[in-house]
DNA sequence: TTGAAAGCGATACCAA
DNA sequence: TTGGTATCGCTTTCAA
């Protein structure tokens, strides 16, 4: 055995089972426990691991073995958004009970951050991916195509993922709330929420959305506020902004429930009330509605659980086991009290 | 040269270098763009790289060079406590925008968590670290220090930390607020936040707090909730908890703004009126505050800031740039209309 | 301007 | 139960 030296002045496996008399191999295979070696050899080898305070290079692992890392690439559009951290959190948390990290790449609603983090994070040998959203930019999906791991795209449902899927059909759930209000009387609606240079599963949403109330005999007003974050206070500047230019708006549909929220402060504010003179409907079911005097109207998806789901499914794939690769989440209405309802009236 | 199969069927740059008619090393200087090749040789060579859609495999990158990465573990509480939510958006968009990933560990609270975490994601070679919090087992203290990384520790500011550090002095804020509510004229003043297994800059906090106050003639009644998260309803449900125990407290200062949310709304649906039956404090001037129809007391931290300046400080280091190792971003007291200012009484 | 060889730290495979 | 050798994909170094 040659000797070498060890440039950084990290402690590697040879110098490990050196110190223990014994070659690199054998030092290997105690580590990994995978057996074939003596309990004086193991003693002797975890002692000095301990002793020189070993810690090993699994970049080296991964490239002798071509294995993958334990890394997994999670894309979130930005985490403002309460409901994407939540996503994140459920993800993470899984993964992380399963040994494994996830790279995270805020892609601030675009396809070109998509594209360029795919890039970036594929040459690391990631494990899989768990991407938002199913609409990926044409390079993207080339490389997504190529590279030969699990992936799962989270968020909107996609009958046809590039491989595995979990979430909601958003147009759905979009489509129902809009008969809901329909079914409540209103017909001059509006919609507050805001907007990217990306398709997204909230325009979808909206889609749905205006397809039943216009189907229904309503109108759709729209105030959408670009390149902002779907929190309070566009919520409330929105409101006020779609209040402002429209004529006789009845009701309103948000994009989240921190945007209605917003927009709840706002006609308080200005002397409305909740629901006589006009509805405010929420999405999303978030934390802040167990706090409200009302129930907010809502539909409440499970976020956290949905997270928690991509990540099992990501860890069922690498562990070979089968999975059903289009998994609906479902959401569920929450009429609450802060629109009129037909009994009411 | 000797013919090799790939196993996987990933395009390496020998199979480039193969097409195009040129050695491993010349491929590789172009991709490198070094110079020391012509530039019908560059164009060839990109070229193939185009066709055969080759990506670069990194980890090689970093293990022949023995080079660090681009990864920067970054370790978080929790993203349902909002606060941490904006740190780690600050965070992770410096740190891409100068092309380095954040590999995302959530210790919920933990010391465990977060040296079992610091094992795993050393072990792949991180370019730094950054972590939430200057406490950290000793195991894990000891792998810090031997890394010969970066290392900021964020959000507690620490006068002596491991290596760089970044964040508020949470004694001083929690001392700032007990003084202004003492000035304000209260004396039986509860505290509601939330608790768990370490010292956290929240405790911090709540030292400084209560010191204020008892120096001040005062009392701190607390009502720590155990394990939970930060945010609206345990914010709503201690502050029932502690009303229902306490014996006429004046004033309730929380641990953050969205807990604040919840017991202002306990209140008001109790019948209080704030700030003239019952004070309110928040801290942390989260967004929330911008649609409240009272200004909330609070105490104004620059969330996103923090996190940009830890990656920034990360990023100098990592270029070599001279770095202060301690930066203190500062906090400031809202007076806000939920408490009773000594002028109105 | 280009190329050949050595080696990064681990594991697979085969031999002892 | 143990050890030697080739190898992963790339860069460093030296030579042409």
């Amino acid at each position: 055995m040659k000797e070498k030296l060890i440039k950084n002045n990290k402690v590697s496996l040879l110098q490990v089972a050196r110190a223990a008399g014994v070659s690199k191999m054998t030092a290997s295979r105690v580590l990994r426990g995978e057996g074939g070696y003596s309990e004086q050899t193991r003693t002797l080898v975890m002692q000095k691991v301990d002793e020189l305070g070993y810690l090993p290079n699994r970049l080296a692992t991964v490239f002798a073995g071509d294995k993958t890392s334990t890394f997994v690439g999670v894309s979130i559009p930005d985490l403002g958004n309460e409901v994407f951290a939540h996503v994140l959190e459920g993800i993470d948390r899984k993964l992380g009970s399963f040994d494994y990290q996830s790279v995270l790449g805020l892609t601030q609603h675009t396809q070109e951050e998509e594209e360029s983090w795919i890039r970036t994070v594929l040459s690391w040998q990631p494990a899989g991916l768990i991407l938002t959203g199913r609409y990926h930019s044409k390079r993207a999906t080339e490389m997504l195509r190529n590279a030969g791991i699990p992936i799962v795209e989270i968020w909107d449902l996609n009958s046809s993922p590039l491989d595995l899927s979990v979430g909601i059909n958003h147009f759905d759930s979009g489509f129902d709330m809009g008969r809901f209000l329909i079914g409540c009387g209103y017909s001059k609606i509006g919609y507050v929420g805001t907007s990217h240079d990306t398709a997204s599963a909230a325009t979808t949403r909206l889609d749905g959305f205006c397809k039943a109330v216009e189907g229904g005999g309503g109108q759709v007003a729209k105030q959408l506020c670009l390149h902002d974050t779907a929190t309070y206070y566009p919520g409330y500047y929105g409101t006020e902004q779609l209040l402002a230019a429209g004529s006789g708006i009845e009701c309103i549909f948000y994009q989240n429930d921190a945007m209605a929220f917003g927009g709840l402060q706002y006609c308080t504010a200005q002397g409305m009330r909740v629901p006589q003179d006009i509805g405010i409907a929420g999405w999303g079911d978030l934390p802040i509605a167990s706090v409200l005097d009302q129930r907010l109207t809502s539909m409440h998806v499970p976020h956290l659980k949905l997270g928690q789901t991509a990540a099992e499914m990501m860890i069922a794939r690498l562990s070979n086991e089968p999975v059903d690769p289009c998994k609906d989440i479902g959401f569920r209405l929450i009429p609450g009290s802060t629109v009129s309802h037909p009994t009411n009236r």
